[in-house]
DNA sequence: TTTCGTGCAAAAGCTTTGCATTAGC
DNA sequence: GCTAATGCAAAGCTTTTGCACGAAA
């Protein structure tokens, strides 16, 4: 725990994700919880797996199939951001369910949520901010293309 | 085949891709030439199943296994651009194998590639442009961290 | 002729699913 | 008590790999 401000606002974070499941109807069992707190604390952008590792110390009972479907359930409320990837493993972020720009290493996987915001310029702003040597990036839009919104 | 410029193009790309390979000593095999003459020509940035799919008629040889093999060496080379998804299962670009930003329907999986570039603006733009109902985006940086340039 | 490439089949990861058991509410 | 959630194990997918055979240069 770094300091207060990053507490309160994590705490906040999972009573936010808490309600919101209550308010669905859906329980708020042990291992679910222990999964959201897990998501809101971390600023680490985990995989399904890591998350499972960091809690089944605490919570002998808990399963990876668990945590998937508490990720999908969460998914489907919109209250995490999947990362996709097919190299590293799907990444998720619960801190900030809505779509921002990562700093992504290659090579170890960290990822990091820079602060600000344009493109050839921003690269630039992204390396001194990060200490990244970006070498690449990816920039998706997704949405319905023409067809699909007249289904 | 849509015009005399689209035929020109890829058949350029082709065979730029042809010479790269045999310039660093790589054999172009029928299986080989196939996988290339598949990735310039398409532009709808296909998965290596339906890379498969669409050569297994006129080349019965061909294998799943080969076209990933294929695909493989041309990322080592920079010839191909992956777009990891870990739902829609990895697409690959060969026509343009650098980053450049992609429109990409989230209900049938089209991936398009819009003709411009800024962010909050450019969404409504790419909107215009292609006609999809924009309802999301990914912008990543790839690259090295502080950590992982020391090694 | 000498490698390199092919392709089958098996393996490897990650994620999902079926189902009996457990436990929220 | 009613249902939803859990968790084991099995299945599903995409992608990779081992290895013997075949073919490019």
């Amino acid at each position: 725990m770094k300091n207060d401000k990053t507490n309160i606002a994590s705490e906040q974070r999972l009573e936010q994700m808490v309600g919101r499941l209550k308010d669905n109807d859906h329980r708020i069992t042990p291992q679910r919880y222990a999964v959201l707190k897990a998501l809101s604390y971390s600023k680490a952008h985990p995989s399904a797996e890591s998350i499972y590792e960091g809690l089944v110390a605490h919570y002998p009972t808990m399963s990876l199939a668990t945590v998937y479907k508490t990720l999908t359930l969460l998914k489907q409320k919109g209250e995490v951001l999947e990362l996709e990837f097919s190299e590293l493993g799907n990444r998720y972020d619960g801190n900030k369910p809505y779509p921002h720009p990562h700093v992504i290493c290659t090579e170890c996987g960290k990822i990091v949520d820079p602060s600000m915001f344009a493109l050839e310029e921003i690269t630039e702003k992204m390396m001194k901010e990060t200490g990244f040597k970006i070498e690449s990036h990816r920039l998706d839009f997704y949405g319905l293309c023409g067809s699909c919104q007249k289904e």
